[in-house]
DNA sequence: AGTCCGATTCGCT
DNA sequence: GCGAATCGGACTA
């Protein structure tokens, strides 16, 4: 075993058990890994995430306190994924929060291992397999992520990440990486013009800057960081 | 039982 | 940049 490996750690239930937009920025940097049938195991830097709550919050699957079958993960205790089917083709995953109700979703991963394996999910599933994917694009959005890390709500949806005993998906941290060199941009949360001006406005979606994985940029947030720079 | 609609992605214009 | 793909589940009656 490498010398690195040694100071990499699982994330247990108390890193986890935090509220939900806590929870959004205090896992960028971390990384997700997924383990395959067959011990192949893949792993991406998180990067980008967007934070769900619950009641108020009308992009939310828990929005007004909707409670049904499908979104109790929503509901479980910090560290359950949620994992659903959108646009009738593909999946999603959040980890839930602390607060009952509210999760962070993940948006994007900068590949890290397993990049093989992620270029088949990701060519079995377009028609066009002519070329092959940038290893910065087989991750760079919500369901992008789920197809190259082979995550479906049935095979991963309702599972505690954070269970020591856990073999196919967990959370581990860094020591290499960084977090006070990174700026992490605030903004608001992409498709969910349908919730209303007010709720799609809010900062909840967050991401490293410059990192080539994440799925949109947002130009006018990022201004912050350099305002100094500006020339006009 | 029938309708409506996405927390998106891809392929083509 | 735009429209199609595609289906589980919430909601209506």
């Amino acid at each position: 075993m490498s010398v690195n490996n040694l100071n990499i750690r699982r994330l247990l239930k108390e890193d986890i058990d935090k509220p939900s937009k806590e929870l959004s920025i205090y896992l960028l940097g971390k990384i997700l890994v997924r383990k395959l049938e067959g011990d192949t195991i893949l792993k991406g830097r998180i990067v980008e995430t967007e934070s769900y709550l619950g009641g108020e919050d009308k992009a939310s699957n828990t929005y007004n306190g909707r409670r049904t079958a499908a979104n109790e993960p929503m509901y479980m205790p910090a560290g359950t994924t949620f994992v659903y089917m959108t646009y009738g083709m593909y999946h999603c995953i959040n980890i839930s929060s602390k607060e009952p109700g509210a999760a962070v979703l993940l948006r994007a991963l900068e590949p890290l291992s397993g990049i093989e394996a992620m270029q088949k999910f990701r060519a079995q599933k377009m028609k066009s397999k002519k070329n092959e994917i940038k290893t910065s694009k087989l991750c760079d959005g919500p369901s992008k992520l789920c197809i190259s890390m082979n995550i479906t709500k049935q095979n991963l949806n309702k599972v505690d990440v954070t269970d020591p005993e856990n073999r196919e998906i967990w959370l581990e941290d860094d020591p290499e990486f960084e977090k006070e060199n990174i700026k992490i941009v605030h903004t608001s949360r992409i498709g969910i013009a349908s919730a209303g001006v007010e709720w799609a406005s809010k900062p909840l979606r967050f991401y490293i800057l410059n990192n080539d994985s994440v799925s949109k940029r947002d130009k006018v947030a990022e201004e912050d960081f350099h305002s100094d720079v500006d020339t006009s």
